[in-house]
DNA sequence: ATCTTTGTGATACGACCGTACCATGATGGT
DNA sequence: ACCATCATGGTACGGTCGTATCACAAAGAT
């Protein structure tokens, strides 16, 4: 037999350079031969690792929602242990916003993503769309927990509050993207909204 | 010379007939053979009215955003006279809640306009980008109008809060129609967050 | 009445796309 | 040493898509 080669490794790579030539082209326009080309292989073996364009598809979103959920983890990590909720909260809606090259690549692909999925039932089925709701508890959890230590602006629902937060970022995200938006605004209207959620901590009240 | 057509006239009716079938097919989809077939032409006059394809494109995005913005301006104007600047708003973002077919249709095929204007150049310097800064003009107008009249909470700022609603209504409505969402919930989260903007009028304090 | 322009149809063309098929090194098991 | 099998390349096929071409009927202009 030949090489012996790692699949799953293999897979990942091909779907690495799906989400590359997607986020060059668009993802609408990305072709099996892109990919190939993209991934430095032959077209006859894009279809060897996966058997259609449909699995290679399901393979890259589940790649990227993978990657992102780490970036998500590591920025939140990144903000220094036990921060306070807020801070926790700014920097996970902080990371959801296409601000780097990896991020835009992140959204744009995630959109078109849900696009299709509007149309196409094989992509709705997936469990990317159960994603922001894992998101949204996390989130609903620290607005929770903020709340008990009393930081919470009274009247506030966590749950309520964390879908909002987490509907703005993206609705944000996506001015951001298309450039009707600046990041640094982006961010600062955020900011501006977890003011509303939150109490002002200590002296520095507005 | 045969019927002189009203050629206006005849390019709306192709340009509804784009967006219908785009809305079943997704707007990635649908090709001239299709938009020909659902307005009942041949594929020469479609070709005929619109030179190429993305001429009718971008002719079907302009469509799209006019009669959002007259249905919007309906939904407004029914909310009733003068009925204060927060009906107004709340008119205003559940009127972009995709919760009939037609604002599904809209929600849908703006978003996929959007993803596409990300790497078609043409498309994003299309105005429809700018629409919604029009929109931010006027919640925001509405929304400082209503800090003067002393009915908002101390601290907001009227332009972040009206860019952050419009991106949580966006947001949520892509939520929605994803069916990550009701539609009910979505309009309970906007209203939440329009309660911590505005202050309490009257009686009906939380 | 003829001519010229406008609207409409049918069909052909070239390109590309996803997939299928065939061939063939390479290699580990026996 | 041989062979079954994995990995890989090349290429052809059927379909569809946007566009172009050819044909022609209808009707105002002269």
């Amino acid at each position: 037999m030949p090489k012996r080669v790692d699949h799953a490794e293999r897979r990942t790579e091909i779907a690495e350079a799906l989400v590359r030539a997607a986020g060059r082209l668009g993802l609408h326009a990305v072709g099996m031969r892109d990919v190939a080309a993209e991934a430095g292989v032959s077209l006859r073996l894009v279809q060897y690792y996966f058997e259609s364009k449909e699995k290679l598809l399901l393979f890259g979103l589940r790649h990227l929602a993978e990657r992102f959920a780490q970036r998500v983890a590591a920025r939140v990590r990144a903000a220094g242990a036990d921060p306070g909720a807020r801070a926790v909260i700014e920097a996970l809606l902080a990371a959801a916003l296409p601000v780097d090259a990896e991020s835009r690549t992140f959204h744009h692909l995630y959109t078109s993503y849900a696009v299709l999925a509007v149309t196409d039932e094989a992509l709705a089925a997936q469990p990317f769309i159960k994603d922001p709701d894992s998101a949204e508890d996390t989130v609903a959890g620290l607005l929770r927990q903020a709340a008990e230590q009393g930081r919470l602006r009274p009247g506030v629902d966590p749950r309520a509050a964390a879908a909002g937060l987490l509907a703005m970022s993206a609705g944000l995200g996506t001015g951001v993207l298309v450039g009707q938006r600046s990041a640094e605004s982006a961010t600062g209207v955020l900011a501006h909204h977890l003011d509303l959620i939150f109490l002002p901590s200590g002296a520095d009240a507005v």
